[in-house]
DNA sequence: TTTCAGCGAGACTAGAAGTCTCGTTGTTCA
DNA sequence: TGAACAACGAGACTTCTAGTCTCGCTGAAA
């Protein structure tokens, strides 16, 4: 055990909920390190003792925070699964977690670190669980074997990203029956 | 007429090419306004008299530097139609615009005016190119009349959004064929 | 009770966006 | 031709924020 005084983790708890309520609720204005220090009532040394940037302290909080959201249902109705797990990630963009996700990509460009742990902890998982989805469906033969898995994906997932980036339309819930109901007949097993 | 010195063109043509050139190579970094200023042989001010912020001369630049690429062909075979414009758009997106589009969107969560005008200015048109090419494909009867129509574009350009903000995969020329191939039996008039 | 790292507070530094001023240049109009 | 005037290059200046540094205090471990 090291000497000294213990990290403080109820701290470390509030400056990431700090963090993601005031991401999530302003957009990006009045969210500098020194605001969130001050709503969670930490001093900002406490923050950088801890975390290398601003970008990963709300990092951390997304991954904490929605770490059982859009979960992935197993039943034996694969399509089924799919639009429950859509449905969910419509509900999340919509949520404040959305803007938080949205606010985290926008500083990927100039931070690849950020880039790369975004990927690897929020949405390689998540996206991994529909790739198993996927490949589960193609051993039972309800899913063609010879798709592109990566390319189904992305088409799965990408009319959600694309409108949570630009924002040229609202996501709906009814959305996630859509986008499933465009991509499974090119999929799905011949009957 | 009114009095006084003209505009300079030739320093608007330079300022522009420096923004583009800039923040098409160097990933943000080294892209400050000062930046673009001196490579483009400029006073700041100038910059500042004609446009607004940093990123809407950015804006301007990609407007002016994409404004044909990306072109939708007119055939009688719609689905080859637009695996040439998806494959226009991988190239595109690999390019230098890529990172400039990239960078653009980044700018988006903290600036709804350049979101806006996002939308308005590059986004919008292109998209509306491929719906009136899929309408047309429901007129002639080639396409199903119950689809929705925005969520099928959404699905066509999304995995090339979401792979260009993302960045979790490269995209290939191949990929546009997948891209249609996944979603074409799901929109196309059963035989 | 000594040691020592974490803590809050807040001064400080560095760098970039955007503003302001100034003397100069080029165009229009009387 | 020359006065009026707006755009120009140059660069100082202001403002804001991320991140660093220092301080005296606090609390857990040995």
């Amino acid at each position: 055990m090291p000497r000294g005084r213990t990290r403080d983790e109820d701290a470390r708890d509030r400056v990431l909920a700090a963090a993601f309520s005031l991401v999530g609720s302003s957009g990006t204005e009045q969210v500098s390190i020194n605001a969130i220090a001050e709503e969670a009532g930490v001093a900002k040394q406490t923050i950088y003792r801890w975390w290398p940037s601003r970008t990963a302290v709300v990092l951390d909080a997304l991954v904490e925070g929605t770490m059982k959201a859009t979960p992935f249902r197993e039943t034996d109705d694969i399509r089924t699964d799919f639009e429950h797990h859509l449905a969910g990630v419509v509900k999340l963009f919509n949520s404040p977690s959305g803007r938080v996700i949205r606010e985290l990509l926008a500083e990927a460009p100039s931070d690849p670190q950020i880039a790369e742990e975004f990927v690897a902890r929020f949405w390689g998982p998540r996206r991994d669980l529909s790739l198993a989805r996927l490949q589960r469906g193609i051993e039972r033969g309800e899913i063609r074997a010879d798709i592109d898995e990566e390319v189904v994906l992305d088409a799965i997932y990408g009319p959600m990203w694309i409108r949570l980036m630009i924002g040229h339309l609202p996501m709906k819930p009814v959305d996630a029956t859509r986008i499933v109901d465009a991509i499974w007949p090119g999929i799905q097993v011949a009957d």
